[in-house]
DNA sequence: AAGTATTTCAAACAAACGATTCAAACAGGG
DNA sequence: CCCTGTTTGAATCGTTTGTTTGAAATACTT
């Protein structure tokens, strides 16, 4: 078996990594055929053993290789360019929607997740903390700068997950919104007004969460 | 083979529907295995090919079956003893967080329907045409009635979905959440409590898009 | 160029899968 | 009681699954 720091460097690695990202995104783990992605990658089917040891490693090595390809962003700078907090939200809103979701393709490593949350094998929680974590906690520091130190953390954690709630939709009822509104097209364009509307859509939330708050005192 | 009237007077076929149930919601219909629903309905194998016909049998009569389950609300009252607009929508997302996602015990029928939007099998239409659409439809009819005739349809179709997918976070992302946010319970209680804050969230949102309306006039 | 290690390939493997078979058990009517 | 149609159960079928094998091909070192 190769070490995997070599995983990127041998041809073959790299078009089965390729392809098994594309089938365990179609199928999830379980229900993904070795077959189907040796064919698709063009490679042997002992290429799967002799070099990851087996589906379940092909499997491991795929989310560490989706996990692992987008560079964090960087975060020494607090407030870049002076944006206000509602514009880097809206930034936020459409860097999880490119990321989980996919604006130019479907997003492999959204649909893993999903496949992953709902039939778990075990690596979902490593895959959560390398990936979605980071993003909800920025989104829930910025709904924060933006409500303001009323309103209590509990409360600012559910409306960061509703955030990622109305993302994730998108993503998993991909074929039911095209059945119930026909006329939502998934193309490049619709991206940017999808995440301009959840952002303000969250921000009356987060706006009526204040005044909730100060009506009770 | 049985009649579909038939199949819930049967009690090797009811065992078999409600093992088939679990079953189907936790893997899906490709891993799912007629071993495992046979073995939990204490029934013999070949009795899923006399009744059913087969796998994909039993899991087209499973949909019905679940599909078919809850009594559609009665149509007739438009304003049931004159609630207002946003406490008949609370009522309307907890009927969802219910149906779908499950008060008391994890809902079949969404973890299936989630398993279907990812994976299809085919039978997806049918499942969201009987059972999300129209829970959408009311809700965006409620959305009408609280924002008033100046909203545009779309802005309330979104607005709608946005909803949906708050609630079906909690179905996805059960495992996820619980790792981010340790303290959340998926208690008896909680269910009210989170069909309240979506609720207020989502009102909140539709304020800010009247108001955005407005603004750009 | 020879020799060694690494990688690929077609073929075959056992295990698990859904589906089928056929005799036995059962129920109801004559 | 016997006959007829229905339901059950253990055994088995042909496929497909992930994995293994051993030889051939390739790459690298000296």
């Amino acid at each position: 078996m190769l070490a995997q720091e070599d995983e990127l460097q041998n041809e073959t690695c790299r078009r089965l990594l390729a392809a098994a990202s594309e089938e365990f995104a179609r199928h999830g783990y379980a229900s993904a055929r070795v077959r189907q992605i040796v064919d698709a990658a063009k490679v042997n089917v002992a290429a799967v053993n002799y070099h990851f040891g087996g589906k379940e490693g092909l499997y491991r090595a795929t989310l560490r290789y989706l996990a692992g390809r987008p560079a964090p962003a960087p975060k020494g700078v607090v407030n870049r360019r002076g944006r206000s907090a509602e514009e880097r939200l809206q930034r936020r809103v459409y860097a999880i929607l490119d990321r989980f979701i996919g604006t130019d393709r479907p997003s492999p490593l959204g649909r893993i997740i999903a496949h992953e949350a709902m039939d778990p094998t075990g690596n979902i929680e490593s895959l959560i903390g390398d990936t979605m974590r980071p993003d909800i906690e920025r989104i829930q520091a910025l709904l924060r700068e933006i409500a303001g130190p009323g309103v209590p953390e509990r409360k600012l954690a559910h409306a960061a997950l509703g955030i990622l709630g109305q993302c994730v939709l998108y993503l998993y009822a991909r074929p039911t919104i095209e059945d119930l509104s026909p006329g939502f097209a998934y193309g490049p364009e619709t991206w940017k007004a999808l995440a301009a509307q959840i952002t303000e859509f969250s921000l009356g939330g987060i706006e009526r969460l204040q005044r909730t708050l100060v009506a009770e005192k």
